[in-house]
DNA sequence: ATTGCTGCAAAAAATTTGCACGAAA
DNA sequence: TTTCGTGCAAATTTTTTGCAGCAAT
């Protein structure tokens, strides 16, 4: 018998491409409400469900990571940047990306406690504002 | 004239003392259906507006703080505890309160960057998981 | 010619709000 | 009795899904 399950190639779309682009060349992570705006410019009556599905499918591939902020709406930037953390601007709410990382985390729960992971935040005012 | 607008008073409700009670004897953050749950074991008929209304009047009078976790709905916990962090646990989801701090997290940001608070979570596994 | 992809609208999930009635003061 | 608080349902907001037609292969 023959199991040859075609592996689902994807087709390059002008929705996906200009998706793809506004992610790359944004520096910062996006909203998805951003990345329609950016996207949008290049693709007219382009859809807020065809940037959910991309996202998606780019988080899925690992092109794409997903950045979560305490409170705020999910945010996406280019994966390859290995381990890092975030700023946020308490003026204009952009997130930008901090390179560097407090190291001594793993002591600081309390016995029966074993930390995996973790996760940072900085606020305060960006260069910019 | 006579500006004696009458400050408004709050009345004291069986659903409203059954959400203070729910969210002082949780000893941990709660999400708003959490509690529902807790606080409509006592008030039958409860709705979540209620516990939504309530816990909204409770966080700006200072009586309960929100707990915003990345990728989370929120969570309330008692106010009164002095800057700490959570711990949320990979296995049961619980978020548990950690009170120590690393220190050196000012100078984390790039130049032109003003660092004013943070936001740490760790992950991992609770003493009871 | 297939069949994935898209736009649009409807569905879900979490939270907020409008309204008429019940209850605290 | 006055008017705040509640329950219920409808409205919002963000994200997901169903579906018919378009387009990439």
């Amino acid at each position: 018998m023959n199991n040859n399950h075609a592996p689902k190639v994807e087709r390059s779309t002008r929705q996906r491409a200009a998706i793809r682009e506004a992610i790359e060349q944004a520096g910062r992570p996006l909203l998805a409400q951003e990345v329609l705006e950016l996207a949008g410019l290049h693709v007219p009556r382009l859809g807020i469900a065809t940037v959910y599905r991309n996202i998606k499918v780019m988080v899925e591939e690992g092109a794409i990571k997903q950045v979560l902020l305490p409170g705020e709406n999910p945010r996406f930037e280019l994966a390859g940047h290995d381990h890092h953390h975030h700023f946020q601007c308490n003026a204009c709410q952009k997130v930008f990306d901090i390179h560097s990382c407090p190291s001594d985390l793993g002591n600081l729960a309390p016995k029966g406690f074993k930390v995996e992971s973790h996760d940072l935040t900085l606020y305060g005012r960006c260069k910019d504002c």
